[in-house]
DNA sequence: TTGATCAGCGCGT
DNA sequence: CTACGTGCTGATCAA
């Protein structure tokens, strides 16, 4: 960034900065040693508030909706703001900068008419620096160690491929659904699965129905697809992605999410896989550096907790009370056993049940998660809601408030506009039912870890800790905490992840420290 | 031939 | 026929 002097006096000093996607322009002045902390506005993230919904929140079509005008310049949308350039870029910076100040006032009237006057001004403006440091610090990565396992990854997937061509009796592209189609449809016969909009579906739940039509070609494809997401994705991707200082900053995206999460690209750290232990291995190559730890913190069951509480049901909020499993004591009630006699499959299955709550889940797809039949789904769901009466009441009540406004809130007064509730197609009024439900559940939960975010980083900043955040995946937070701090450091950030909000289940975090994020994660 | 976009797939919370 | 995301690869189409 190249910046007279003036300039950088107004960005340091200035008590009152209104920006269009402030935080890319906050990381370049940071990499230049400034800091711009007076934000007051954000044009983008307060379009965002008001309608998060919208696949952009460019300048130019923020301008469109609220002002009926676009700047006529070609502004970059990256933040660079070149005054060392033509004139061209500058006289665009020059246009950009009136369209932001006419910008200003027209998207406050919209913050206070539907009062997320707060919810601007505490949580999602002061995220926005939080979220610049967190980028610029980016997270340690051992980029031998990852090296190594992609290798090890490149080598299976050859072996692989070979293997698949000469059971098929050909070469093909192991990659590509429509070869695949051709040699399992085609010149095996096999009998076809469900199907795609352009033929028969190939992916991993129709391969595995299919797996005993043809098992020594199905085995060996399916963990090719295991090996090669593996490989390609996390592998390749992690790699290109390392700074020069041997650090992947990915950014963190604070109007994309409709539910009002957060989400990151560039790369994505939200899905780094963890569930295989083959997958897992990646991330042992996210480190502490030396001398440090890192403390990864997460919420347990902030969702159904956040259920328990808006739902305001005497069962779910009596088991987080008392702190039993919480798929245990469902279990227990659904099922009509006493606590230490549920088993292993009954806990299951209201586990699965409790999971798929928050997404409107109905009986077919229960069926489906557990491979039962829709009528023994049916009856479990049935019995879930007789044991817990008041999270069927407040899904029902959510559907009908938002089809009566045209929106849902979060406790926190984060809207989302559901107008698929009002379409004429069945199918897309019941996705707008699902996410009526979702929103003020997913919203909630991401509110409470966006204000918790926050006060890590203002506690950690005005005690003049070293320690900081460098990444968060949705409930879960990694602080990377030199090794002086952290007796000090850890108790307080779980107590202020605790005590983010106040409801009416306690909030539990788990912590565990390790030198890798995989070793941390227990 | 190249770039843009869609489709299919699979990873996470 | 469960919500919300990112991104890889191949297929398809326009320039």
């Amino acid at each position: 960034v190249l910046l007279h002097d003036e300039v950088k006096q107004a960005f340091t000093e200035h008590r009152s900065v209104v920006c269009h996607d402030a935080k890319p322009f906050m990381r370049s002045l940071m990499a230049d040693g400034i800091d711009l902390s007076f934000l007051t506005l954000d044009t983008a993230i307060a379009a965002y508030l008001i309608n998060p919904s919208k696949s952009s929140y460019s300048l130019a079509s923020v301008c469109g909706e609220f002002l009926g005008a676009e700047p006529t310049g070609s502004m970059e949308s990256d933040g660079t703001f070149d005054f060392g350039g033509t004139d061209i870029s500058a006289q665009s910076c020059a246009e950009a900068a009136v369209f932001v100040s006419r910008l200003a006032p027209v998207v406050l009237a919209g913050l206070a008419d539907i009062h997320n006057e707060s919810l601007y001004a505490d949580i999602e403006n002061p995220l926005v620096h939080v979220l610049a440091k967190m980028e610029s610090a980016g997270i340690a990565v051992d980029t031998a160690a990852l090296l190594s396992i992609k290798d090890r990854l490149t080598a299976e997937t050859q072996e692989l491929t070979q293997l698949l061509h000469s059971i098929a009796g050909k070469t093909f592209n192991v990659n590509s659904p429509t070869q695949l189609r051709e040699i399992l449809y085609t010149d095996r016969g096999l009998a076809p699965g469900k199907k795609t909009k352009t033929g028969f579906s190939t992916d991993a739940a129709t391969l595995e129905k299919l797996h005993d039509q043809w098992p020594e070609f199905i085995g060996p494809l399916l963990r090719y697809r295991e090996v090669e997401k593996l490989r390609s994705t996390y592998g390749e991707g992690l790699l290109h992605e390392i700074a020069p200082d041997g650090r992947i900053h990915a950014t963190f995206n604070q109007t994309v999410a409709r539910t009002g999460r957060l989400s990151s690209d560039q790369p994505n750290l939200h899905n780094i896989p963890v569930r295989s232990d083959e997958g897992k291995v990646f991330r042992t190559a996210f480190v502490a550096p030396k001398g440090c730890s890192l403390l990864v913190a997460d919420y347990n069951q902030i969702e159904l907790r956040c259920i328990a509480h808006l739902a305001n049901d005497p069962g779910l909020i009596s088991a987080f009370a008392a702190g039993e499993d919480i798929h245990n004591a469902t279990a227990a009630r659904v099922f009509g056993v006493a606590l230490g006699e549920v088993t292993a499959d009954q806990r299951s299955k209201a586990k699965m049940v409790s999971y798929g709550l928050a997404y409107g889940m109905e009986a077919y797809g229960l069926s489906q998660r557990l491979s039962i039949g829709v009528d023994e789904a049916s009856v479990i769901l049935k019995a879930y809601f007789e044991a817990f009466p008041n999270v069927k009441k407040y899904m029902d009540d959510a559907i009908v408030e938002a089809r009566r406004t045209g929106y849902t809130e979060t406790l926190f007064g984060r809207r989302r506009q559901i107008p698929e509730l009002l379409s004429d197609n069945f199918r897309v009024r019941q996705a707008g039912e699902r996410q009526a439900m979702n929103a003020a559940i997913q919203g909630l939960a991401a509110d409470i870890f966006k204000i918790a975010l926050v006060r890590i980083d203002k506690l950690l900043t005005e005690k003049d800790f070293l320690s900081r955040v460098v990444l968060q995946v949705h409930d879960e937070v990694i602080v990377e905490v030199p090794d002086s701090e952290k007796e000090v450091v850890g108790p307080l950030i779980l107590d202020t992840m605790r005590g983010a909000a106040d409801l009416s289940v306690p909030f539990e975090v788990n912590a565990a420290w390790g030198d890798t994020w995989a070793s941390a994660k227990g």
